[in-house]
DNA sequence: CTTACCGCCTGTCGGC
DNA sequence: TGCCGACAGGCGGTAA
């Protein structure tokens, strides 16, 4: 469920908490996540002073002066701030603990987030493969163009794919494309310049609404539970089968792309 | 190179 | 009302 929005939302929340903190220990109850949980992370964490939190495309950086160490949230997971000694439920799987006396807490109930650690982030296998970031400069109709000539797969899992573009995840692909008037399935490499100018402007702007959205609610990292800031946006395709389109008030319809549900409006989006 | 599909998990939801 | 099976969903790995 955290997309990009909301893992931009987590790292500010998280962020006034964290930095120039020292790491008094870390505390880990369950290793097995999307994968195990390296030894590195309760060998180097402790002693280190995290220096800064980045994000790169949904991962969390947390960045320490030695090391840093790769937060992935997957489908379920949420981190928030907690008292260091509040006691930790079923799903809090790991604990960084501060000097401060708090912690920052990691929760994911189906486990499909991730913890590594790296000397050198720039060159990790998780993130080296990346298409750039969609709210930065080098993102636009025009790269998007380029790296979609030839290409038959439909545009909905082009943009979804992150060696081109990252942090667009299932709901935020249907709502861009919505809002730019392009049919999901239609292939990649057919569409022309001017629509992928529209498409990669409607990114910017979806993702850029819903980080706004997050902001608005982040109100208290601390012992929250991490829900503020979730799902603030107003969807105008997602979800919403058979209701009417916000644009012409005929019904959505959805379909299946790529084994995930894709949302749209079959006279709006050609 | 591209494209298609698998599977890791558990909370939620629909059907009976 | 209560139980149970189906399913969603990010994303790297693997196969074709």
């Amino acid at each position: 469920m955290p997309e990009l929005p909301e893992v931009e939302t987590s790292r500010r929340g998280i962020e006034p908490y964290v930095v120039d903190q020292a790491i008094a220990a870390v505390t880990i109850r369950e290793r097995r996540l999307r994968w195990p949980v390296s030894l590195d992370i309760d060998e180097r964490l402790p002693g280190a002073t995290i220096t800064s939190v980045d994000r790169r495309a949904k991962y969390l950086l947390i960045n320490t002066t030695d090391g840093t160490a790769i937060l992935h949230l997957g489908m379920s997971g949420s981190v928030f701030i907690v008292d260091r000694n509040t006691p930790a439920g079923v799903h809090d799987h790991v604990d960084i603990e501060l000097e401060s006396g708090h912690a920052l807490r990691l929760r994911d109930p189906r486990r499909f987030g991730s913890l590594h650690w790296s000397d050198d982030v720039r060159n990790h296998w998780l993130l080296k493969h990346l298409g750039p970031e969609p709210l930065g400069d080098d993102f636009d109709g025009r790269y998007l163009w380029d790296r979609s000539r030839g290409r038959r797969v439909a545009v909905k899992q082009f943009i979804m794919n992150a060696n081109i573009v990252v942090g667009v995840g299932n709901i935020y692909a249907s709502e861009s494309l919505f809002l730019a008037g392009i049919n999901p399935k239609c292939a990649a490499g057919r569409i022309a310049l001017p629509r992928y100018e529209r498409l990669a402007e409607a990114i910017h702007e979806v993702l850029q609404r819903a980080i706004r959205a997050g902001g608005t609610t982040l109100r208290d990292y601390y012992g929250s539970g991490g829900e503020s800031g979730w799902f603030q946006q107003e969807l105008d395709v997602y979800g919403r089968e058979d209701e009417p389109c916000h644009r012409c008030d005929r019904p959505l319809t959805a379909i299946v792309q790529g084994q995930r549900a894709t949302y749209y409006c079959k006279r709006c989006q050609t």
